[in-house]
DNA sequence: TTGTATGCGTTATCAT
DNA sequence: ATGATAACGCATACAA
């Protein structure tokens, strides 16, 4: 249970713990000779490395730590993907944290990781107050994936949620909608700014009259019980832009439940385009988001800091693009007469 | 950013280290009057404990690593749900790696966390071979989740898989169905015991002949290919077990796409009982694993090691249960017909 | 109750 | 190319 130690591995191989240290960082001023003995006597005594001394010494951890809020929704997980994907790459770690949806397990998350020293902290669809995360990015490099709060203290990479509700809002009108409700994502990451975004294009085509908000939390459920009280409202909506794909979920079965069928009495796009929305069976018109690109360009902004020691602020911005599929369609007479 | 440490915080309030030490430890021998002042000073220089060197000095790191292999499927979110919950209240932490599918991966983050010095492991859904489970099983406290291979070295939790293979299979039969067809979750994690409870259980009833299994993956698309395999042999089977919810989405996708409606012209069932089965949009008929319980079992299992000190193996086993929705119905004249 | 001293397992500097 | 040795920041036995 007591594991070995370089100690060990130098006696064993009858050299000194300086240069056991060195074969193990892998230095090229070793002979291969002294080398192959440090090797051979590691593997016999089934030697592993004891990363705390390691980092506690060199203060480095080559870790960056990723705090995640939603481990259920498969957006989060696409843009670990990409994350991952381009620390490999770089031969860093990726510890993730699971904030769960609370402020006060996001910042203990936080905590957590600063603790340990980590080189570098992604935030992912975060809530956390603008002063946690800038007192956070005080003391490590920090990026924020999903959030357009700018700040000079942390950089941050998202989608243009503005235009992505504008395609949203954009197609509907195609399809002949003018009733176009909103299903938000209330305090969540990136809700804001889809909300507005939808107020605003609905007021730049003159039907600000129409502008109708439920209050969502990006959860199934959430989706649900908007989409709910949604269509008890006077003014049946005959379209819905949900704030993300797992509302959109919860915002068709409730639909669903209650006699509309989609996309012929009621027309639905969702946001993010995550796999979910892919399936054929549910064929969510949706928002597309490039999940994978957001956690590279995550990565690209830490390492930007790691390497080249870059302190200004960098917001990276991606743009989104608009997946037609079969929850929408054009609006029906039978609706329009409601 | 070169963070305050314990020294500078003693100089601060004017005690030694060892006191500081012990403030931060929350040691119940030590004057109020001391406490308040290492307290202040430590808040006023930011300072916070360095994890690393603790960990190290200590030779216990409080922390818990879990190894996750498909960060998308919802069924290994909810088991972290309940994982973490208890761990929380026992005050550990937790941290996830992401194994991603492959056994190099996979044994990658198993090293990391042994480096790392975690005081115990979970291995959830784990594809990797007995004896690299066995081995870091000899360095530190491993539970696995989901896998039914038992050993002397590690705990395991597990549902009894074969018994929610029969629930399946004799909810099938009961709706009159003889040519009942398994998606398999290929070398995947449980998925050996659905397919033999699947093939036990259609011997049982004198259906061997009827026996016709095709390969799966447990994701999405592969639920997707073998359905089409499966729809394209010559005996069109009425109805499918699929060994896990995600995959049976896929399967339904090509059911679907074939012409076929559901449960009309074919019933599909599924496995894990997740919130995508749940959703009244897809409403799949499944086999419930009790999720959250088998995470709190896994920590329990590890608790029970680390406090107690036990070394004998435990394996545990839970209930599945039947859960009836809409994608299972009674078989279809025609379909007898085909 | 508080302080002193040693060790935890590395890295890294400086010799040789 | 290799070895001694001083940090790294903290915990902990022991002393006071």
């Amino acid at each position: 249970m007591t594991q070995p130690t370089m100690r060990q591995v130098a006696e064993r191989a009858g050299v000194s713990i300086a240069l056991v240290s060195l074969v193990m960082r892998e230095a090229p001023n070793v002979s291969d000779y002294r080398r192959q003995l440090v090797v051979d006597a590691a593997a016999e005594l089934g030697y592993r490395p004891n990363v705390l001394a390691r980092n506690l010494a060199s203060r480095r951890t080559n870790t960056i730590g990723v705090v995640l809020n939603d481990l259920h929704n498969p957006f989060f997980a696409e843009i670990i993907d990409g994350l991952q994907n381009a620390a490999d790459a770089a031969g860093h770690q990726v510890l993730i944290g699971n904030g769960r949806h609370s402020k006060a397990g996001e910042s203990e998350m936080l905590e957590t990781f600063l603790q340990f020293r980590v080189d570098g902290l992604v935030l992912v669809g975060s809530t956390a107050s603008l002063s946690t995360i800038e007192a956070a990015a005080q003391i490590t490099p920090l990026v924020a994936v999903g959030r357009t709060t700018r700040s000079k203290k942390f950089d941050t990479v998202n989608t243009d949620d503005k235009l992505g509700a504008r395609l949203a809002v954009e197609h509907l009108l195609a399809l002949g909608h003018s009733r176009i409700a909103h299903i938000d994502g209330g305090s969540g990451a990136g809700a804001r700014a889809r909300r507005e975004g939808y107020a605003a294009s609905m007021t730049t085509v003159g039907m600000a009259d129409h502008i109708s908000v439920a209050r969502g939390d990006f959860s199934e459920i959430g989706g649900y019980k908007a989409a709910r009280e949604l269509l008890s409202r006077r003014q049946v909506p005959t379209a819905i832009f949900v704030a993300n794909d797992l509302s959109a979920v919860g915002a068709l079965d409730r639909a669903e439940e209650a006699g509309f069928c989609v996309p012929t009495d009621m027309s639905i796009v969702g946001y993010d385009n995550t796999s979910l929305a892919a399936t054929h069976h549910l064929s969510l018109t949706t928002i597309n988001q490039p999940r994978e690109e957001l956690g590279r360009l995550a990565f690209q902004s830490l390492l930007e800091r790691l390497k080249s020691g870059r302190t200004a602020a960098v917001h990276r911005v991606v743009a989104p693009s608009l997946v037609k599929r079969r929850t929408s369609g054009p609006v029906h007479s039978r609706e329009q007469a409601r």
